[in-house]
Order: structure tokens, then C-alpha cells, then sequence
DNA sequence: CGACGCTTTGACACAACTCAACAACCGTGG
DNA sequence: CCACGGTTGTTGAGTTGTGTCAAAGCGTCG
């Protein structure tokens, strides 16, 4: 049987899915709904807001200042669960839009709850997942905090490629990345004209070139010990420490 | 019936806990450690990590970098979870330590298991204080990417507040805080040194003043209006799905 | 063709860091 | 009781990484 969905194939990497599980899977992807780039999924306040399974195309979820500042906090891309965090809140506490066309399907908690009773497997994958994009939104932390423009980026695109690659939208070198300066520079805690530079540098030091939506990484050992990046957090084998 | 523990008290707060549900978390706390300050609770990488209920004391959660570097994630105070996050991964993602003598209640993860399915209103308060402990880090992710050091300093502090107040460790104004210029540096991506003028114009600015392991917040309109501090990630009221 | 979205570059400003020194405080032991 | 070393807090002077402002380049698309 094939996998079929994003979804499926990145819980199947952290436990083997059986036929019914996967069925399940493809039954609250069912209804999916297209969506155009730029528009906005889940808004900070919101009352009634869902939740959904983002099928294609790339999201981001933020947070903006009242000024006009905004923080982004994670870009969720296909197979990514988008809004589950708050579904027992009243109100979202983080907005959501998609940065590419995407395709995504809503679900009801009804959904969720009865995937928990069902499928107890599967609830424990869903609370891999979770733990999983908890994971990131510290490691990020971790870069904003402590890391320079430099690392930070390096440590970005490191992750980026772990993940594409293990829902297939990326080789071991290259993947398509539809983000521009002005989203990398909300992410990164920078101004886009900084990362301007610092993609320069990477390019000129023969590490990532970044253009015209595609990544290419020259040296990923380099890059891994500019970056400090370890694999722990994000794969599901091997999650022990790597050296320094 | 009296509440008993902070952790109850702080799940109180969101949905009111019955005696049987009071019970069980008064069994699952019944054993205790002291722990002496400054002492690890759970190590980065570590493989039978543990988690735990935090009775009385501060700690912190926080990653290293190779280079000596840390970035701190949050401050578990009295009431809060320690290590549930990972309660299901092989390895623990970040590390544990207490900043003052401590007591704590290993947690197993079967007692955990089993609330959620004896007592399953429970689980759902489990998953709000988790979903608000992510919202935390959301929060400290939008402060160190796009708040300077006054903002992010006085948000810290706000937010410090709210969540002391919640276990019943803070009036209006005032509260006990043992963390120092280092700790805090930490916590917010600054050095100790910058910390140190930040609070020294907190308090001619007559907004906090931080001496001695006491906290004094002297107006706290003008400081929300400086933080940007909204409390909605934080309050147990107006969270819907649970009105019964 | 012009308009627009995005990238690139340079000159300059400033927030936060570094280094260096000293002061205040605290527990310990003589 | 004081002397002491260690930890934490305070301050100043100079440096640097990143932000700000301004302008130009370059595709793409209507």
C-alpha cells in the first residue's frame, strides 16, 4: 500500500503506520480546500478559529507587534499540522498564512479526539509531531538568543533541508524554497537587508546560494559546525547527541 | 476541601478539579526530593530522563551551546510541569537544573497515561498548561527577535508576575524573583552587563525596581504599554471548549 | 512600455557587546 | 570579632554587529 499523503509519510518515519491508521489518515484529508498565496489561515484572537493539515505549498505562523514588527515562528510545509496547539483554546494565539498557492484540509478536534480513542498509536505519533514543532520553536529560540546573523541563518537552512527531506522535497544538496528576504528576515530576528548580506557571504564562502527560490548547499560539514546544528530534534532515529 | 498543591491550584485555575481529581494529584506528588540549588535535574541527551512536578522552588530549562553559549527556555516555578514534554522521546532535548533548593515529584510516565485515561478532564487541563507553556516560549521567541532590551526586560518581568500570582507567590506589586543578572541575560539573549543598565534605567525611569531578590513594579500601565504585554496566552479565563 | 516585487549595494547610526576595573555583599574560618 | 575569597552588582570607554536610510538594478507581468 502506498503512503499516499504528506501527513502519513512523515508519521510513518516515526512509526510504522498499518493499513486501518492510514486509512484514518486519509479520511480527515479528505475535503481539502485550495487557498491563494498571501492568504491567511488563522488570525492572532480569533474566536472561531480551526484547525488543519497543510497538504502543499508553504505556510508561517507569526506574531505581529502592534507597530508593525512581527515575529515569525514556524513554516509549516506539507505534511505539517497547522493551528492543532490552541484547539482546546478559545482564542488563537498565533496567526497563520499560507506563503505559497497551498492545499489544506481543515479538521474538527472531533477529529483529533476520536483519532486519540481509535488509534492510540497514532495519537502517540501526533504527540511525537507536536513535541517535534515544540522542538523547533526552542531551537530557534536557541538562534535568536545566541547565535549571530551568520550561524543562525546556516543553522535555518540546515533544518530546513532535514525536513523537506523527510517529507521528499528535498535531495541531499538542493530543494526549492519559496521564501523571500523580507520572511527570512521575520523568522531570523533581522532586517531582510542584513540577510541580504549574509546570503552574500554564504554564497562567497562557498557554503549555501541561495536564488531565485532554490537552495543549494556546497559544504554541509562546514556549514554543520558553523551552524552547531545536531539532527536530535527533528529525526526520529538516532536521537542521541552529536559531538560539538 | 483545601487545594493543597500548587500544581493543583494552578489546574484549579482552569477547570475546577473535583476530590477524586484533587486525590490523584495528590498521589502522584506524594513523593518528593529535595534538591539542593544549583543542582541538574536532567541532562541534554540524556536517555532515562525522568519528569517531574516542581513543588516549591525556581528552576530552569535551557540549551548549551559547544561554545559555552546558553540560551535559558523558561523558568518552571512552583506548580509547573518539568520534562513532560519529552516524556515519550528517547532522549531528553534540553536540560534541567534547579536555581534555588528546590523540592520536586518524580513523575512516572504510566501515572501519567493513566490520568488521561481515569481522569480525562485532567488530561485536558495536562494539555492547557502544556499548550501555555509553548505559548511562553512563543512569546520569549518574539521578544528576543523583535523586542529591544527595555521591551523584552519589562515583558519578562510582566509576565513573571502574572505566573507567580496564578500559585499565589505574588501581590499586585510585588514578588520574590532569585535570579540573577546572568540568569536573566540568559533568559533574554543579552549579557549580564547590559541587563545591569537596563535595570538600573528600569529604575530611575521609576518602572521596577529589582533589588535583593525582590521585585517592585511601580507602574504597570506604563510598563504594559512599553512591553506590549498581553496576558491572553497566560489567563485560564475565557479559554472555551469546556464550559460544562 | 511602465509598474511592481524583490534583490543588491553603500554610507552612516546606534544598540548592545567587550574589556577592565572596582564595589558591595555573603558565608566561612581563624 | 575581623579577614578573606567568591559571587554578584555597577560603571566607564571603546568596539562591533546589525539596523536605518537612500538609491539603483533586475525580472516578470499586465
Amino acid at each position: 500500500m502506498s503512503i499516499g499523503s504528506a501527513f502519513a509519510m512523515k508519521l510513518n518515519a516515526f512509526i510504522e503506520l498499518s493499513p486501518d491508521e492510514l486509512n484514518f489518515l486519509a479520511k480527515i484529508q479528505a475535503r481539502s480546500l485550495k487557498m491563494k498565496r498571501g492568504s491567511q489561515l488563522i488570525q492572532e484572537g480569533q474566536v472561531d478559529h480551526k484547525a488543519f493539515v497543510l497538504q502543499a505549498g508553504w505556510a508561517c505562523s507569526y506574531k505581529d507587534l502592534p507597530d508593525g514588527r512581527r515575529q515569525i515562528i514556524s513554516f509549516p510545509i506539507a505534511g505539517d499540522c497547522v493551528g492543532w496547539r490552541d484547539f482546546q483554546r478559545s482564542t488563537a494565539n498565533h496567526s497563520f498564512s499560507v506563503l505559497t498557492d497551498a492545499l489544506v484540509s481543515p479538521v474538527q478536534s472531533a477529529d483529533i479526539l476520536e483519532c486519540i480513542n481509535d488509534f492510540p498509536r497514532l495519537g502517540v505519533a501526533l504527540i511525537w509531531a507536536a513535541s517535534r514543532d515544540e522542538a523547533m520553536v526552542v531551537e530557534r529560540l536557541v538562534s535568536v538568543g545566541r547565535r549571530n546573523a551568520m550561524e543562525r541563518t546556516a543553522h535555518f537552512f540546515m533544518e530546513l533541508a532535514e525536513r523537506l527531506s523527510l517529507v521528499g522535497l528535498a535531495t541531499e544538496a538542493e530543494f526549492e524554497c519559496p521564501l523571500n528576504q523580507f520572511v527570512l528576515a521575520d523568522a531570523l530576528g533581522l532586517t531582510a537587508i542584513h540577510i541580504n548580506r549574509i546570503l552574500r557571504q554564504l554564497r562567497e564562502d562557498e557554503l549555501i546560494t541561495f536564488r531565485k527560490g532554490r537552495v543549494r548547499i556546497h559544504d554541509l560539514n562546514r556549514l554543520r559546525r558553523i551552524a552547531g546544528f545536531c539532527d536530535g530534534y527533528l529525526s526520529s532515529r538516532n536521537q542521541g547527541m552529536l559531538q560539538a
